[in-house]
DNA sequence: CTGGGGATGGGGCCC
DNA sequence: GGGGCCCCATCCCCA
């Protein structure tokens, strides 16, 4: 088998390579690829609201992409702390844009796969933030006992999980100015922009699509080519794809099986088809 | 209502 | 980094 992309898992659940990205990010300033754009505002539904002192700038409407965020840092403990002194579980997060220095950033978080079985190290701003956490967790146990002990180190350990959240949100920095959606490489923002643009074009009927392959598709339906043959009952296709769900008519058994009545179909649309006419009212 | 074909979109991987 | 190819998914339409 020449490819590996026959291996595919939920599809609905990818994740961006974040250890990719973050090389994006700190070249991001200076590789050739990012030359031409420009640092939006960070988005309301995406990222802290700007401060009075740092209002969004305009967007450069001639830049195709653009960078959502600079790289991210974390406020070193003093300034974080401020005059008052900080509730230790405030999640503090600031970069270069608002003017200060940048402390260590959370190098080893960039990975969200390992968020759920292996922290990374806490080192820096975020480390002294962390002991601030359990220093007042240990006085909690003191005067509290043990199991208040575990909740406040469990708050102080769930502050964190929601800090590393927001951060990795905002590692998906390359976002689309035609849609607003975000992707965590420029490559994969280049080409979701071709659906907005559409540069190949249908010498027969103007047609316009994304991608070569797409336009060599459509082309086939004004020639009649239909290259993908069926070995059961050589039936032709056009599109591979079509061809497999026709071989999946030939399959004895159907892949997808109603919950309610446990009849089965050979295409997931059918089955969604037969949920929704109402076979199965659902929990 | 069901089965199936046609057409297309979009992300991932390899070269 | 881009092109080509692959996959899955989805929508539309018709029998």
């Amino acid at each position: 088998m020449p490819r590996s992309f026959l291996v595919k898992t939920h599809s609905g659940h990818r994740v961006p390579n974040y250890g990719q990205l973050e090389t994006q990010r700190e070249t991001s300033g200076s590789c050739s690829a990012c030359r031409g754009l420009v640092v939006p505002p960070i988005l309301p539904d995406k990222a802290a609201p700007s401060t009075p002192s740092d209002p969004p700038q305009p967007r450069d409407l001639t830049s195709i992409v653009t960078h959502a965020l600079p790289p991210p840092t974390f406020l070193c403990h003093e300034e974080a702390q401020g005059a008052s002194g900080p509730d230790p579980l405030e999640v503090s997060q600031a970069g270069p844009r608002a003017g200060r220095a940048p402390c260590t950033p959370l190098r080893d978080s960039l990975n969200p796969l390992n968020l759920p079985t292996r922290w990374p190290p806490i080192l820096g701003a975020d480390r002294a933030q962390a002991l601030g956490c359990l220093r007042g967790a240990e006085r909690a146990h003191g005067a509290l006992g043990g199991c208040q002990y575990h909740k406040a180190f469990h708050a102080a350990s769930l502050a964190r999980r929601q800090q590393l959240h927001h951060h990795l949100q905002a590692q998906r920095c390359f976002t689309c100015k035609f849609c607003d959606k975000d992707y965590g490489s420029l490559g994969a923002l280049k080409m979701h922009i071709r659906t907005h643009t559409l540069p190949c074009l249908c010498a027969i009927c103007g047609k316009a699509f994304s991608r070569p392959w797409l336009l060599q598709g459509h082309i086939r339906t004004h020639t009649g080519e239909k290259p993908y043959t069926c070995p059961h009952c050589s039936r032709a296709f056009a599109d591979r794809s079509n061809l497999r769900a026709h071989l999946h008519t030939h399959s004895a058994t159907k892949r997808y099986q109603c919950k309610g009545c446990s009849k089965t179909f050979s295409r997931v649309a059918l089955l969604a088809r037969h949920e929704e006419s109402g076979c199965c009212p659902g929990p």
